[in-house]
DNA sequence: CGGGGGGTTGATCTCCTTCAATCAACGTGG
DNA sequence: CCACGTTGATTGAAGGAGATCAACCCCCCG
């Protein structure tokens, strides 16, 4: 898949889907109109590259719609996926001009960018974003320390799961998709994306995701098509045990 | 070892070796002012909990002296670290009642505390305060990041350098302690300490500390002294060429 | 029809775990 | 001062979970 470059979009900010729950979420109508000035919106294409590790950044953002990675690469090529970004996520680092990682899209995306500088100074001058921000970071670090339990210490199955649960909890959470008591979603992202998010081989997780539909963990319909009878079986997999930790 | 509770002890901000690099950094002298009102000082021996997972926090602070762990733990026993906490960083989460860690003293340690609402509440009012908690909490994300690739990509002889390489270079930042261009340090964890870090057994840690010593990319006097000929050579097993990334 | 991307499955290998013995340093009490 | 237990660490032998290498399938699309 080749990158062919972004298209531009516009968009109101009270029709906006994420509205509430991105870095803006607190964001006075005042507020909003000075966002306004340094927004735009950005598409990328499935598989095309959002930032490269290294590069100059002149923007942050939130993602609208659509899915992107966040990966960390070695020299010798092997990779690890350190975030999954949904909608509403927060991309980049204020203060800070390069990226540390790989942001690519697995699913075609649409960002709400902000120019970096005039965003800094916003906020600076702007408790809300700032506020937001922090809770939102707070929030990504807790996520990325239980994501070390499942990398050092989680067997292959059970890394599976805690990576079902979790996808089937966030959908859960945006939609109500819970058809006679089994939750349902499609899995956003290829084998081999979630063998870099694990921290396994492709070959294990294809295997792994079959012995969880032989034991009748889980139902597949299609190669990306998830159903969970029970989900409190599945945390159970996963190791989490029935109540699984709260969440904000 | 035996928590024996703790001690308090009284210290003036002007004094306070972290003064500069915590989370009260940026605040003017009025701000500091208003922070020592409800600020304490505890004290924790060496293998006492902090915070037990799950309990009700009714404070947050800083690291002033010593080194503490956050661990998380699964059911069955099976346990991550997910932080190492030195001098200056921050523990606790605002915004949120109970810890989802243990933080446990691995040394004597001296925390700087404040109470849980008032800090809240001055975080509001002191931008100060939640600037450099945002950007504090930034840094311990690209950590905890980074970690994640260690724990799903490396070897366990990559891991381990990784560790070394990551406390050579911060207590390089701390003291000068490049004796005749070698660095030189010792370890604050037992070799169970740097498994629960590094998703290993200790068997492993000990073997491939043994290897390393064996092929003469470090030196040991006695357990826990370590010296490093050669940073570059570590940061070359560690997978980490060269210039190691840029740090904040 | 051919080709390629995504996925599954099999056979083998290997790195790390597991289980276990041993050791050094240290403290404690007789 | 020496036997004893404890704690941290090292080392050995055996087994297993997951990686690696490889074949093959399915399906879409040109």
């Amino acid at each position: 898949m080749m990158n062919l470059g972004s298209m531009t979009v516009h968009q109101d900010c009270d029709d906006c889907p994420i509205r509430h729950r991105a870095v803006c979420a607190r964001c006075e109508a005042d507020e909003l109109q000075l966002l306004e000035e340094i927004k735009y919106y950005r598409r990328f294409e499935a598989g095309s590259h959002v930032i490269w590790s290294g590069d100059k950044m002149d923007f942050v953002g939130s993602v609208v719609s659509g899915i992107a990675t966040l990966t960390q690469t070695m020299e010798d090529g092997r990779t690890q996926m350190v975030g999954l970004l949904l909608p509403s996520d927060f991309v980049g680092r204020p203060g800070r001009e390069g990226s540390a990682y790989d942001v690519v899209a697995t699913t075609d995306l649409v960002m709400c960018c902000f120019r970096k500088k005039p965003f800094e100074r916003m906020m600076e001058t702007t408790p809300a974003i700032a506020q937001r921000l922090l809770q939102m970071t707070l929030d990504e670090l807790d996520a990325a320390r239980e994501w070390m339990l499942v990398l050092g210490r989680k067997t292959a199955r059970e890394k599976i799961a805690s990576l079902l649960s979790i996808i089937a909890r966030r959908d859960a959470s945006l939609n109500f998709n819970s058809s006679d008591g089994g939750l349902t979603f499609d899995l956003p992202l290829t084998r081999e994306a979630m063998a870099d998010y694990l921290g396994l081989t492709l070959e294990t997780v294809s295997r792994q995701i079959s012995a969880l539909k032989k034991d009748g963990v889980i139902v597949l319909e299609g190669k990306r098509h998830v159903i969970v009878p029970d989900m409190a079986r599945l945390m159970e997999e996963a190791g989490d045990d029935s109540d699984g930790g709260l969440l904000a």
